[in-house]
DNA sequence: AAGTGATCATAA
DNA sequence: TTATGATCACTT
């Protein structure tokens, strides 16, 4: 049960070449490459397709809030795709510290740190097919076009506000165009302080950047390329 | 079927 | 507790 961690990658070209070495495998290769065992039971697997591939590339952000590939600047996301070949689940940007966003600019913020540059992974995701089995597809690098940043920054913008300005109550995930707000804890009683309507500190769920899946799928299908 | 809110595993 | 990796599961 040798575990492997492949060494950061030094450029983009590099990334890319490792990526293409896992094209193709399945989970399970994958899982056995590593020396990895790969639980049955699907709720103790949750996010383990991404740290496989993370192993398999060699980040090295590790638990830090910081992009994956930290010197290149890349953030890797893996994107699981149903059977019509668009994503079926949203993706989790990065965590919010409520107390102190509204000291960010987007250009600061590390949300922005992570959107600005991703390594986007398609992985089988379609439930009929048993996890061992799904395999990974090709990997593309992906910045977003001006108008879909400039959406991303409007979003994160009025987001901000509401969580800055005390409205958790108001906040939920249907607002925003691309980026989502949504609940990101161990469960519903792990709380932490955010602001409240009148500036007091509150305790309410952590929360998170999420990307809707109906803007993922518009950058699978510009990209073009899945398995 | 989609969308939202809740949850699971693990490291530091 | 907060960060990472997300997917599960209930509501609409």
């Amino acid at each position: 049960m040798t575990e492997t961690q492949a060494l950061p990658p030094t450029s983009e070209s590099e990334l890319l070449s490792r990526c293409k070495a896992i094209e193709g495998k399945s989970i399970a290769a994958l899982a056995g490459d590593l020396g990895i065992m790969v639980p049955d039971d699907p709720l103790k697997r949750k996010g383990l397709t991404g740290s496989l591939i993370e192993k398999a590339l060699g980040t090295t952000a590790g638990t830090q809030a910081k992009p994956d590939f930290d010197k290149l600047g890349i953030e890797l996301k893996t994107m699981p795709l149903g059977p019509n070949g668009k994503p079926c689940e949203s993706t989790f940007v990065t965590s919010i510290q409520l107390l102190t966003v509204h000291q960010e600019t987007w250009e600061g913020s590390s949300c922005y740190a992570k959107l600005k540059r991703v390594l986007w992974v398609p992985v089988e995701g379609d439930r009929v097919i048993p996890y061992h089995q799904r395999r990974i597809g090709q990997g593309f690098l992906w910045s977003a076009n001006a108008v879909d940043m400039a959406i991303l920054k409007n979003d994160w913008e009025m987001l901000t506000f509401m969580l800055a300005s005390g409205k958790l109550e108001a906040l939920d995930a249907s607002m925003g165009e691309y980026l989502q707000v949504r609940p990101k804890a161990a469960n519903s009683r792990a709380l932490c302080y955010g602001f409240g309507e009148q500036g007091n500190k509150v305790l309410t769920l952590p929360r998170g950047f999420y990307l809707r899946a109906g803007f993922t799928g518009n950058i699978i299908q510009q990209y073009g390329l899945n398995q």
